[in-house]
DNA sequence: GCCAACGTTGGC
DNA sequence: GCCAACGTTGGC
């Protein structure tokens, strides 16, 4: 994936001025060791599968088309590590065929931030502190604010002219 | 490897 | 409805 191959389409998205539609952000968790930034930049899609905490699922439920999504790697060195888009709205997960609970979204990479976005960078940026990954750590797709994003986007030196 | 946080299960 | 026990997640 080239760095900056996106960039103009991600502008668009991050600039609220010409936002053509309603922006929702979101973060998603996932154990590298078990499924990384790198593995969804090689299958170019995926399907979001395995959830299975209700407040989770509500997210996932809400996520619209275009939704740009924070990917974040725990457990080993976390960190946000690159935006990812919502390429299909939910629909019943495969993996639980008999339990109609569960929903899955397509993801697509959508652009690698330039520089990993540590955990302890995030505790260490007082504009962060009000964000729902540090106050409830074991919740796997969450929303981010807008103005959450932003602050990621540009600690990990993806920073718009 | 340890532990805190938190969600779920099941006894009462 | 309460709560103890237990399992999982995730930071360190």
């Amino acid at each position: 994936m080239r760095p900056n191959q996106h960039y103009p389409i991600l502008k668009q998205y991050i600039n609220p001025i010409n936002t053509p539609t309603i922006m929702n952000y979101w973060l998603v968790k996932s154990e590298p060791d078990t499924f990384s930034w790198n593995d969804l930049v090689t299958l170019g899609r995926d399907m979001w599968n395995g959830v299975r905490n209700y407040q989770a699922r509500n997210n996932l439920m809400a996520m619209t088309l275009d939704d740009l999504v924070l990917f974040y790697h725990s457990v080993k060195n976390p960190g946000v590590v690159g935006i990812a888009k919502v390429v299909s709205t939910h629909y019943p997960d495969p993996t639980s065929p008999d339990d109609p609970r569960w929903v899955v979204v397509d993801l697509a990479p959508e652009q690698a931030l330039e520089q990993k976005v540590s955990l302890a960078s995030i505790k260490q940026q007082p504009e962060l502190a009000g964000m729902l990954l540090l106050r409830q750590s074991r919740l796997s797709v969450m929303p981010v604010t807008t103005a959450e994003f932003h602050t990621i986007v540009q600690m990990g030196k993806l920073t718009v002219k």
